[in-house]
RNA sequence: CGGGGUGGCGUAUGACGGUAGUACGACUGCUUUGGGAGCAGUUAGACCGAGUUCGACUCUCGGCACCCCGACCA
């Protein structure tokens, strides 16, 4: 991608009313666009981002058997009604012009479609368990929308759910799920504490959440960090610290923002939608299930948060827009030399399957530049200018140390 | 949903009950190129509604939007 062709701009500075980094930075980068409040479009930059973030998710999910499918947006409320969630205040309703009453709900989240679908090819223990995901946009009338894409009331999120026959199965999964999460958030540059929890709206149990301890984060949590796990404050009582069997002295108390979660919803979307097997003997009995949620966005904006410096974003590597961003500097009367050397390293870098934004523009000063690529973030910058032509050589930095060094241009290849 | 704050070119701001100004950005041209460059020209703005007033961007009321705190939640 050439920068001088990219259609967003950066923003020397952000809007003053922005106070989360993550808001700030991406704003600025020009990876989103705010269009309301918690309502936001992703630019080609974001979406570059947004997409490995998915990538990385579906590559763990489907490793554990996952399937891939996309379910409707609109819910209509037969699917909602049975579970007593069709007129909960998180939906945002619709219905047609002139219409009395909404009849759709914008989907919040997929139980109740899940389990339909599945009712209708499941009979069998010998059909369970299985389990199947999308990576689709929820709608979410949040009451109150903060901190950047942070909470957001449309987000995109991976929604797993796995059908079992027994409680057994259901826990082998579950930490499945559990560990397909830490390698995902992991890839992600993120560190996230396994969390005990509790399930709102989805459930009664006890349910699990990812938390990564930030500041900016709205939930406390209580981190045991001999074991790298912690318990939310919701469930930090006698109950909660039992099941765990841990002793509130050897907690410290954090903000974290929760990046995902996991639940066991037993029965209850089964039985009411009619989501039922026959066991080996026969006796038929409803499906045991699951429920597995990551934010995309959100993971975004928490990578923001955790890894940038005063001058702009550093990308883990797995989900930088770009791995490499290269700068040319032209100086009078050698613009073409550079120039050309420039674009010969562009192709060589594209020929080689390495991601790179090149910064061909040739008004813009180099301290813009430079800004421009802390700002933007790439977790390796080259730059190419009158001193490296000569020296047959590109300069490259990584975004995340301070050093600068001169590369022999046949010895690119093997620093990537 | 309760409380607080804010609302003017894309961004940041000055002044003002009486002609909306400045800087940055953007655009055009020329020059320039190792940390946000120079000259010239151009573009673009008072959230909505009602009220007070000779006159409202300014004051009052209502609404809406956005930000922050709380409650709630991925």
């Amino acid at each position: 991608m050439k920068f001088s062709q990219l259609f967003t701009k950066t923003l020397r500075e952000a809007p003053t009313d922005e106070t989360a980094i993550n808001a700030q930075l991406l704003i600025r980068g020009g990876f989103v666009f705010k269009n309301s409040a918690g309502i936001y479009s992703y630019l080609p930059l974001g979406w570059r981002v947004l997409s490995k973030i998915a990538n990385v998710i579906r590559e763990e999910i489907n490793a554990i058997g996952g399937q891939e499918l996309f379910m409707s947006a609109l819910v209509e409320k037969k699917y909602m009604e049975p579970t007593g969630r069709w007129n909960l205040d998180v939906g945002y309703f619709a219905k047609g012009l002139g219409e009395e009453e909404a009849s759709f709900v914008m989907g919040w989240s997929h139980e109740e479609v899940l389990t339909a679908i599945s009712a209708r090819y499941i009979s069998s223990y010998k059909d369970l368990p299985f389990s199947a995901y999308q990576i689709q946009t929820k709608f979410r009338h949040e009451a109150r929308a903060k901190s950047g894409l942070l909470r957001g009331r449309e987000f995109m999120m991976k929604d797993l759910y796995s059908f079992h026959a027994s409680q057994e199965s259901l826990n082998e999964y579950y930490e499945k799920a559990k560990n397909a999460y830490l390698k995902i958030f992991n890839r992600c540059g993120l560190k996230a504490v396994y969390t005990l929890a509790a399930g709102g709206i989805f459930t009664d149990k006890f349910t699990h959440e990812f938390q990564v301890v930030a500041d900016v984060g709205e939930d406390t949590i209580y981190v045991n960090e001999d074991k790298n796990e912690a318990i939310n404050k919701e469930v930090f009582d006698e109950r909660g610290l039992k099941h765990l069997g841990w002793k509130k002295e050897d907690l410290v108390e954090k903000k974290s923002i929760e990046v995902g979660n996991i639940f066991d919803q037993g029965t209850k979307y089964s039985e009411a939608l009619g989501l039922y097997f026959t066991d080996e003997g026969g006796d038929k009995k409803p499906v045991i299930m699951g429920a597995y949620g990551i934010g995309l966005g959100r993971i975004m904006a928490t990578v923001v948060e955790v890894s940038s410096d005063d001058k702009g974003i550093i990308w883990p590597e797995n989900i930088a827009p770009f791995r490499v961003h290269l700068i040319t500097l032209n100086e009078q009367n050698s613009e073409l030399r550079i120039t050309n050397y420039a674009n010969k390293i562009y192709e060589d870098l594209i020929k080689n399957n390495v991601e790179v934004l090149y910064d061909d523009r040739e008004d813009k000063a180099p301290g813009e530049k430079f800004a421009d690529a802390d700002l933007i973030g790439c977790p390796i910058r080259l730059v190419v200018s009158k001193k490296t032509l000569e020296k047959d050589s590109v300069e490259l930095k990584h975004r995340n140390k301070k050093e600068l060094e001169l590369v022999a241009l046949s010895d690119i290849k093997n620093r990537l």
